[in-house]
DNA sequence: AAAAAAGTAAGTATAAACACTTATATTGAA
DNA sequence: TTCAATATAAGTGTTTATACTTACTTTTTT
């Protein structure tokens, strides 16, 4: 086991961020180099420290502004052999492939135990990825094996027009509306529409709307 | 200041849970001296321990199962004196109403500052409610003054029928369907939908799901 | 450069949602 | 307990959404 680990904390809850920091004290082979509650900061950071040495970053997911996943593609994209790790709320298929996708090594619930994210960040370093019983191997596999860390980075299957669309879906805009928004013809948003409903597995708007959701398209 | 403040942690989030204890080490004052990942064990533990002192109880509104809305309208029956501050991710009006409703002494965001937490606690023990620039003290002070603490307790301005329909059309059924479901003639549902679209200010069912998600009417 | 995918547009038809109105039953407050 | 407000139920008409299909253009990938 690696006897000095250093970590770099992304949470943009104050109070997380801050308690992880406080119960990484009673591990005292990991040391918090740097804690940031945003993206653009951390990616900043990172610009002007090139000279520290930094093992594992844990990275929440939800996160104002830019989010976990973006933070975490345009991180691996300067620093292709960082190691980060996903943090999240959710226990959610899509989030977990999605962060996946961006490059990211591992994927802990904050339901988790300090002492398994320590494991997590461990078994990171010694692997050079993370499973749980909550996250299977095989997936993890899938991803590392086709190395997906690609530039076509898919948030959902939906193309950029469609996400647009879904989004005023959201707003309450009827085909009409949208139509008008985007200087469309209203027989164009309708085809979107059918387009999006394939998609998404969806019959109607209500599963659009918790598709947009849960896909995070757009934010409660 | 009271010298020793005894609190109770009640959070389903482990990491959460213990970082704050961990957090309020630095502040020998305040003493944890419970906490709990669920609404349930807490309720038991308080009927258990009647004899220990507990200043305050820091809820998490977001909890699996039994969650901080009804853990603290359950809590308060028992024990009416308990000062209670709701503990969220979510900075949403609905929500703090509803916590407020249920009797809650204060709300704080997670992306609050340690030392506002520790405030907040202070602050109810001495006036009996916490406020801060995010809740306002006129929206608190409505509900204390009216003593809300009541059983009839709306989640929403909705009927029962009109949750159910809510909680189906979320289900991507249509009225036909929901009127089947619920044994009722296609057009009694539509004219609920109506309601439904009146009561919650929607314009569609678009706006329908939204509304259910923010008011806890579904979960995601 | 060819192939594939995405964007745009439209036709036709049907189903569903939404808007407005009326009527009776039920509930809740004066 | 009576009156007023609201829930429930249902009718009619209009708008919007959905389903399925075709087609041409533009962009992206191979």
């Amino acid at each position: 086991m690696k006897t000095n680990i250093k970590i770099v904390i992304v949470d943009d809850q104050t109070l997380v961020q801050q308690g992880m920091k406080k119960l990484f004290d009673a591990h005292s082979h990991i040391e918090v180099v740097y804690q940031s509650s945003n993206g653009v900061d951390v990616i900043n950071w990172f610009k002007e420290n090139k000279g520290i040495q930094v093992d594992v970053v844990l990275m929440d997911i939800q996160m104002p502004g830019m989010d976990g996943w973006e933070t975490t593609e345009l991180l691996l994209r300067k620093f292709p052999n960082l190691k980060i790790i996903g943090l999240s709320s959710y226990d959610n298929e899509a989030f977990i492939d999605r962060f996946l996708k961006c490059g990211g090594s591992g994927y802990l619930l904050k339901v988790q135990d300090i002492t398994e994210i320590v494991d997590a960040i461990e078994q990171v370093i010694e692997l050079g990825f993370y499973v749980s019983e909550r996250v299977p191997l095989s997936k993890i596999q899938g991803f590392i094996d086709k190395k997906v860390i690609q530039n076509t980075f898919n948030t959902t299957d939906l193309t950029t027009q469609q996400i647009k669309i879904v989004q005023l879906i959201c707003q309450e805009k009827t085909s009409q509306e949208i139509a008008d928004i985007l200087f469309l013809s209203k027989k164009t948003v309708e085809s979107h529409r059918d387009k999006i409903i394939l998609k998404t597995k969806s019959k109607n708007m209500a599963g659009i709307v918790l598709y947009a959701i849960k896909h995070n398209l757009i934010s409660i």
